[in-house]
DNA sequence: TCGCGAATGATAATTGTTCTCATTTGAGAA
DNA sequence: TTCTCAAATGAGAACAATTATCATTCGCGA
């Protein structure tokens, strides 16, 4: 689905770096990646990237549409591509597990708020924090 | 409101800097402060009073629930007096204001969102992020 | 008033992230 | 294909927010 095309769309010069990134988020079986995340998982699977450069592409790929970044409670930000459907997250607060979701209703009545307290919305972040039913669960992390 | 009696209630010792701190938030027009917010507006009223401190006792204030702490895409978390009654918040983009909204709707779409998704929800953040109307906007901090 | 454990201050250490700058690379020109 | 050069990268320094360390000081009960 994303190929060298979607940087190249996206303003952005085709480079070795910017593809492992892109592709590590296409093949990762977790969806929500944290910086140390991505450059990890790239050196673990015998790819030599900075950190520097993993923040760099990060950003540029989030700012470019191809990512989505989130900030929950553990104080580093995580990215996930960007599906283009909205949608808000569970985090688990033991094993960090991530799961998502879409309440319509919810999204009209952040609306409303936002009007009623005159202000112009720009973006929203609901994060519910809960624990998970995973048997695997409890290994904390992220 | 809340007096000396309120840290022995929580179990905290009734010390220089947590008064001081407390009486702060009391007072404070802002009802929104970061840690260095708190430890700018000590010093600057000639209180002396180390940040590490300030640090600590908001730690400790949260855990007594005497604040509740937030995390807005700044970076920096900030505190407020847990006023008891749960509420979410619109942050201005430009000038870092912060309003206060509750809507019983999203409350309970939330707690069907977890119960769905098998979690046992412990908490929530919900921010909205948007451009305030205030005259005085647009001076950029926080 | 004394004594001791808890609290504080000053500062070092950590963590996540950004910046700097010398070196390398990708993509078009020749 | 090779050359050119701006753009991208790597390594490590720099930063900002926060936490930890540890010697000194303080609050409070005996």
């Amino acid at each position: 689905m994303h190929k060298p095309e979607n940087l190249k769309n996206a303003g952005l010069k085709s480079t070795l770096p910017r593809l492992k990134v892109l592709q590590l988020f296409e093949t990762s079986k977790e969806r929500h990646l944290s910086a140390e995340d991505v450059y990890k998982l790239l050196v673990s699977s015998g790819e030599v990237v900075s950190l520097a450069t993993v923040y760099r592409v990060l950003t540029q790929f989030q700012q470019a549409g191809l990512l989505m970044q989130h900030h929950f409670e553990s104080g580093k930000s995580v990215f996930e591509l960007n599906s283009g459907e909205h949608h808000d997250h569970i985090v688990c607060l033991q094993c960090g597990h991530v799961e998502e979701f879409f309440d319509a209703a919810i999204e009209v009545r952040q609306e409303k708020a936002a009007v009623e307290h005159d202000f112009a919305i720009r973006d929203h972040a609901l994060y519910i924090y809960a624990d998970c039913t995973k048997k695997n669960c409890s290994r904390g992390s992220r």
